[in-house]
DNA sequence: GGTCAGTAATGGTCTAGACCAATTGGGAGA
DNA sequence: TCTCCCAATTGGTCTAGACCATTACTGACC
């Protein structure tokens, strides 16, 4: 495996790809020592320092770990991948390997009320578009998820249909936003007479409430989004990393 | 201000410190530009690779992003601090301004369960400490705790008085384990006769249950632990970054 | 055999340059 | 006045070195 200069990928990632494919092939087993940085520098005809961006990022993400004067070796596997992380309910249903539907209850533009108008940074009053949707997994409903975006970050937005579209794609891919973080809140909670009825439970039933606010690289929130889902059926997962 | 060389801190992450303190104390305003990178060599007499190494782990933290032609800038404050980040109880209570204290209902050394040993990556039947314990937020019952750790990886941890101690506190310096990385659940469901009573709650009692496997720098689990806490009084807290 | 000093290798840090693509601003020309 | 092109600046990437503390290995000496 060689790397390719004048490529639009830059060598680094390049490297970083060909090294964490190796790891998770199992190539290397656990706590298998990588070649020094010196070795992988004159392997791959890079410097020693494009090899240390590449080894700082999977060392970042948790698949490697280094020893002065011993050498850089391979963490054991993490159990479960980050089912959760910053992935919208599409693409976390499909992750699970499961069928993502919608049902949308409500999808109009609205003045944003005052704890909307708080969690989003943004003036009371602003417009903003409201999209209620029933999710679906494998057909059988597992949350009721309320969402709120300013308008002027999103305009015709509602053009789309939610029924079938990912909101997370839609934001990505037609408006170019990069979503980077996410602050979220998970509580517990018995379910209210509307939910029992979308959601078809019988009292008394457990509810996950989960507030997520969705930040774009800027750093200013560009969606604030409450569901409720079943507690029978969902468990949400998490993947904790010491504070910044 | 100005880095001190020979000291045991390295440049890069004293001048870190210094933006980062710059940034929190709010002297540059939200979407402010920093001076070059070239600026920041010049002025603090550092190499700009040097720079690059601090501002890069300031982009990381998601403080700052860069734009290439334009520069670098200040993102939006971050809305909450990253509560639940990788602490325990004891240093999560204190982040929310709470008192946090224990009540100890179990502390053994016992042969590990089944499934306990699969979360751990033990052999079954190993040796693994048992800790149960009711933790009180200003007096009140918060939560269950059940915690399970490998004994051979914390010998005599049971000589330490879990009531007033915290066990994160001890396995980072009494044993010098490094917590790097966490795998948590969050479910909700209703709560079992025991919860009722140690928690003081009246049916039916929502509760939000995590479980969570706590990994050390090498990748392998340290700490198994399931809590039970009052949906009425606990909400989870967490801040998603973009899968790695 | 056992101990201890010297040496080589390692990851972590740092330097002083370089080229590139994107962006910005100013000036020449219409 | 307006348009268009060029030059300067910026962050992103990359190089070929350097020194340091930690670690492991190798012999020499007792």
């Amino acid at each position: 495996m060689t790397l390719r200069r004048q490529h639009p990928i830059p060598l680094y990632q390049q490297l970083e790809a060909t090294l964490r494919a190796r790891i998770e092939s199992g190539q290397y087993g656990t706590h298998h020592r990588l070649p020094s940085e010196r070795e992988l520098a004159l392997h791959f005809g890079v410097s020693r320092m494009t090899v240390r961006q590449a080894l700082d990022a999977l060392a970042q993400a948790g698949l490697i770990y280094g020893k002065v004067g011993k050498g850089t070796f391979i963490s054991e596997p993490k159990i479960d991948q980050q089912l959760a992380a910053l992935t919208g309910f599409s693409e976390e249903m499909h992750k699970r390997g499961q069928a993502a539907t919608s049902r949308v209850l409500k999808a109009a533009s609205v003045s944003a009320p005052k704890e909307i108008a708080t969690a989003l940074q943004i003036d009371p009053k602003a417009r903003v578009f409201s999209l209620v949707r029933v999710r679906l997994a494998n057909g059988e409903p597992l949350a009721v998820e309320n969402g709120f975006l300013p308008a002027h970050l999103c305009p015709d937005l509602l053009a789309h249909d939610f029924a079938r579209e990912s909101l997370y794609d839609v934001l990505r891919n037609q408006y170019g936003w990069r979503l980077v973080r996410a602050q979220q809140t998970v509580e517990a909670r018995l379910a209210t007479p509307d939910e029992l009825k979308l959601l078809e439970l019988k009292p008394p039933a457990p509810i996950l409430v989960m507030e997520r606010v969705t930040m774009v690289e800027q750093g200013f929130p560009i969606e604030y989004v409450r569901s409720a889902y079943r507690g029978d059926r969902y468990k949400f997962n998490a993947l904790l990393t010491p504070a910044a």
